[in-house]
DNA sequence: AAACATCTGTACGGTAACGGACAGACAATC
DNA sequence: GATTGTCTGTCCGTTACCGTACAGATGTTT
């Protein structure tokens, strides 16, 4: 289970329904941050808005385990989630990973319940939960939820597609920079509290073989980093030394997902 | 555009829809052998086959290419296609394959109508071809074509995931088993035309790469091969052969589409 | 201040796979 | 039977990364 937070969003969520604006920022947890939230239209909004749950995910939590029924959606707002797989030989490989533009719990919608990967917390924040019944009966309706879920499970297959290639392909400096840029723009900062053995996981590589990439990085006065904590100091170069895979998800998040696809 | 083959299903369709039987074998194709087409209640299917199309997809040709708009569905019947991601420097890998257990052009029905990556049929054969329109219009029933292409999303998910990790994670000749195994499936035959040059363009390695694996397989008595056909001899030792990958996904596509999910 | 835990730097031999090149085997065609 | 094209086998030096180990650096606790 998950921490729960202090709540009863009423009176927010009661200006937010008067207002029919957009981006709303006086409030502890912006929930209509996180991108999809940001794009249903206010009647969907007020219907699934009883059920929000803000919570606090520390980092480290385990929210799904392969094979384990999924009883509540994330929606995040400041928390970093990443699918891993882990092999019979205890190596692991992020798949997958979600902040502000996506969500967690596909596969409660899908009808499968559970998934073959475990999701854990890389980066603890904020997050919006509801129960999968709420997400799932609204998806039933067949309205913009529904739109726009499935915008979104193609945008994170685009994002699993490219990994899956870019796991193959390409060398560990490129893949380095590409998931600190993918990690920077889930959470909306360039602070990233993460340790290298953290991201070896991620990458599926030896830790030693990050000290040597973020190392080449910092060197080159892109990233800053000490003690479990990685800064990134210049997006541009950084988005040099990323492979091609970095531009292509974000190009297609933000078609699928982006201003166009409001309302 | 596709080659349609010559086609008038009337009096084959009129039959099954009076027979209401699941498993018919006496036709040139036999349609309900693809596993989606197979689960759809009689109503639903009643309802798609006046738009039905067989086709004969000839190896080699391209569905699908990144960027650009999808129009037709197939759901194979002996076919197999992969799904391949150029690299900017040439390089290819395979995101995932489809055969009698699948579908292609989800995009359509997720919205983006492209996707970022190119299909291509690996093995020649019959498959149904059927308008996005069509598509799309019945699974905004509700009913039980979405019920069961939701499912599908979550199989191909589940084989693109483990994709991911498995490049990361295993060897060629690991690798290459499962590949073997996964396109048997594809094509309910144990001999593939394929050249060691295609598999190696789907693994993302080198064509040498493909016949030093290959051989040692051939040389244990698994496969054999000469000149564009790979027989698999042996299924059982291939599978020891292969990585963990091939029964996760195997067991995750059984679970989500298996026989448990008729109805 | 001392002890401890955690995180990072570096070094080592080992190896799987790479890029590239070329030769041999087999089929089809003329 | 000779020519051509395609497919497969093998070799070379090279390289990026691995597994393991250990030492140094930086925080945290007592």
């Amino acid at each position: 289970m998950v921490a729960k937070v202090a709540v009863s969003l009423q009176m927010f969520a009661t200006f937010l329904s008067l207002s029919s604006c957009f981006s709303v920022s006086n409030s502890d947890v912006d929930i209509r941050k996180n991108r999809l939230l940001a794009l249903v239209s206010d009647a969907t909004y007020n219907r699934l808005q009883p059920h929000f749950e803000v919570v606090s995910l520390p980092a480290g939590r385990i929210l799904y385990e392969p094979g384990e029924a999924i009883q509540e959606m994330f929606f995040p707002c400041g928390a970093m989630i990443s699918f891993v797989s882990t092999m019979e030989n205890g190596s692991t490989t992020e798949i997958g990973m979600v902040g502000y533009e996506g969500m967690t719990g596909l596969p409660a919608i899908w009808g499968g319940k559970s998934s073959t990967s475990r999701a854990i917390v890389q980066v603890g924040g904020d997050a919006i939960a509801i129960d999968a019944k709420t997400i799932k009966e609204e998806f039933a309706r067949g309205e913009d939820l529904q739109r726009i879920l499935l915008l979104y499970m193609q945008a994170f297959l685009t994002q699993v597609s490219q990994t899956a290639a870019c796991n193959r392909q390409h060398a560990t400096e490129e893949r380095l920079s590409r998931w600190l840029l993918s990690a920077r723009d889930c959470v909306h900062r360039s602070e990233l509290p993460l340790t290298q053995e953290f991201v070896a996981n991620m990458l599926g590589i030896r830790r030693p073989s990050v000290t040597v990439a973020a190392g080449m990085l910092q060197q080159a006065g892109v990233i800053r980093y000490a003690r479990g904590n990685i800064v990134i100091l210049d997006v541009a170069t950084l988005e040099n030394c990323a492979c091609e895979c970095y531009a292509i998800v974000k190009a297609e998040y933000e078609r699928l997902l982006g201003r166009a696809s409001e309302g």
